[in-house]
DNA sequence: ACAATTAATACGTTTTTACTATAGTTTTTA
DNA sequence: TAAAAACTATAGTAAAAACGTATTAATTGT
């Protein structure tokens, strides 16, 4: 058994085709084909089920599997633990950034971070929450930036900062002439919404629910983007909560519709996320000093209270 | 990187010998040598310091074979599911047990076990609490037998059974005549103990310093085996405490030197205990069963105080 | 039934692994 | 302190493993 075999049945059983596992380990077809046979005679099972197309794994295929997963990882890090000794921040770096973070977060600190570890190869995906913990615990992120507490058994979590949520208030809403919001002012009826997915829009529902017991899910209008929340809200169609960062690119003449919370600001916990087996925990310490060395400069907020991300 | 690599620098880092160490990889000493010289050059650092006799770790080197540790016994683990799979109940397990358990545990499960489990090669060491914690943390040991609760970190415990403590009170001593005796009776000073190290004694001196606040270590008698314990007892050197399943062996007419607590009647905790990492469970289980059920018929106590078998 | 897809097999080449023999060092012993 | 012993590194070679190309075999879809 060798760490190759092991590389070879995980690629074969995520791509459920030996042809494009092979690919993606740079060998031949039939090299994959040996090689998985030699593992199966040596442990004496049947790991793949070549009789189902696409290829299934059998039963303890699928255990095989899971500790071959292990095994690859745990031997990910002996090249970590070089890269830490050498003080080597480099390789590619997998990073999911949630829809409503990337634009306002991302800009702030890629140009800052790619010249700082030039030899880091950043993959930046956008991505929702629920495919972000996917992608961390299958290995095929190294980190993520989500709004947390997650509660997510294999991922851990590093607090990176607290955004509050603004009101924006569009002319001749019933809230427009209050200097200072309040959560008992909200009413999710006349709420601006992202549409389902966003775990923006469940906090918002989350903040919401606090005041009035709300399970009603029937909302008007929904919108996959900030900017178009804004402009919805400017044809009158109701206000809506920006995440603050958001509201520093709020153009100049439409500044006067934001409102802030009164103290304790509702707030989401923004993190930095990764697998609990703190692969590539360097770079994650790389990018966590730049985001907060960063954020600090923008965020100053101490009195907020966390919205929990999570739809209840 | 290749298992065998990794399986091969352990070796070295146990034994700080390359000679030593290939020989217990069935290899020659320069396929050692040019293994670890791959090994080095692709990691592109320096695991061994063979510039000191006997061979050193380097920093890195540490960390390496600590995570090597970590994917061997991973790897390992494939053979684990593979025979779970199968059914297979078989291959090397060493177990420890501790002195005070082995000579009455031992004879009672063995034969059973042996018959029950035929291609099981057991390896049985008598060893001490403390030694049976490094052997199993560094790998040496697949379980043991011992006193629990042991508040080790990496190291798993499952109770067998509770073993009550039983007094050994010879003529002529002032509790000879107490039909049961009490925690509060006993006084460590005429207390014949084991000597260092062994978990019992330990035991029985917390069980006294529960009661006295006894913190003079100055005992008079102290010797190696339960069976000298009743010896000098019989020559009136002083009371002793016995673990119930011993006093099935005093001879009978010695029997009458034997008191029960009172109920609740301290007992110690006897478990088998293993590494976390749940290596061949199969055999941990298959042994659980063979000596919970032969227990079952030798100790029927119920109302029982667990006293700690770690000195405070 | 035929084309397309995909895994297995046959076979040659390259690479890797491990062996024997031996040289080069350091440590121990006389 | 010189000789012996212990130990690791290196060279050369044989065996085994890994991988590639070419091809066959089996299955699926049209």
């Amino acid at each position: 058994m060798t760490i190759t075999q092991l590389k070879y049945a995980l690629a074969i059983a995520e791509h459920k085709n030996f042809t494009k596992a092979a690919e993606k380990c740079f060998v031949t077809q039939p090299t994959l084909s040996t090689q998985i046979q030699k593992l199966e005679d040596e442990l004496d099972i049947i790991i793949f089920d070549r009789g189902k197309k696409p290829i299934e794994l059998t039963d303890v295929g699928r255990k095989i599997v899971f500790q071959a997963r292990n095994i690859v990882n745990e031997a990910d890090r002996i090249q970590d633990i070089v890269d830490q000794q050498k003080g080597f921040i480099g390789g590619e770096f997998r990073l999911g950034i949630i829809p409503t973070v990337m634009p306002t977060l991302l800009p702030m600190f890629l140009n800052n971070f790619i010249k700082k570890y030039p030899k880091v190869k950043l993959k930046i995906e956008e991505l929702t929450t629920e495919e972000i913990i996917t992608r961390i615990s299958d290995g095929h992120l190294d980190a993520a930036i989500a709004s947390t507490p997650l509660e997510s058994d294999n991922i851990k979590e590093r607090v990176l900062y607290y955004e509050p949520f603004v009101a924006y208030i569009p002319n001749s809403h019933r809230l427009r002439d209050k200097k200072t919001i309040e959560v008992s002012d909200l009413d999710i009826e006349d709420m601006l919404l992202l549409e389902d997915g966003h775990c923006f829009r469940d906090g918002v529902i989350n903040l919401c629910k606090s005041f009035k017991n709300q399970t009603d899910d029937h909302f008007q209008l929904e919108s996959g983007s900030i900017e178009t929340l804004i402009k919805l809200s400017n044809e009158g169609m109701g206000m809506t909560l920006l995440p603050y960062l958001h509201t520093l690119d709020v153009q100049e003449k439409l500044n006067t519709n934001l409102r802030h919370f009164k103290e304790p600001s509702p707030a989401r916990e923004v993190s930095i996320i990764y697998h609990k087996s703190e692969l590539k925990m360097q770079i994650i310490d790389a990018m966590y000093d730049v985001i907060s060395g960063i954020i600090r400069g923008a965020i100053a907020f101490q009195n907020v209270e966390i919205i929990s991300p999570i739809s209840k």
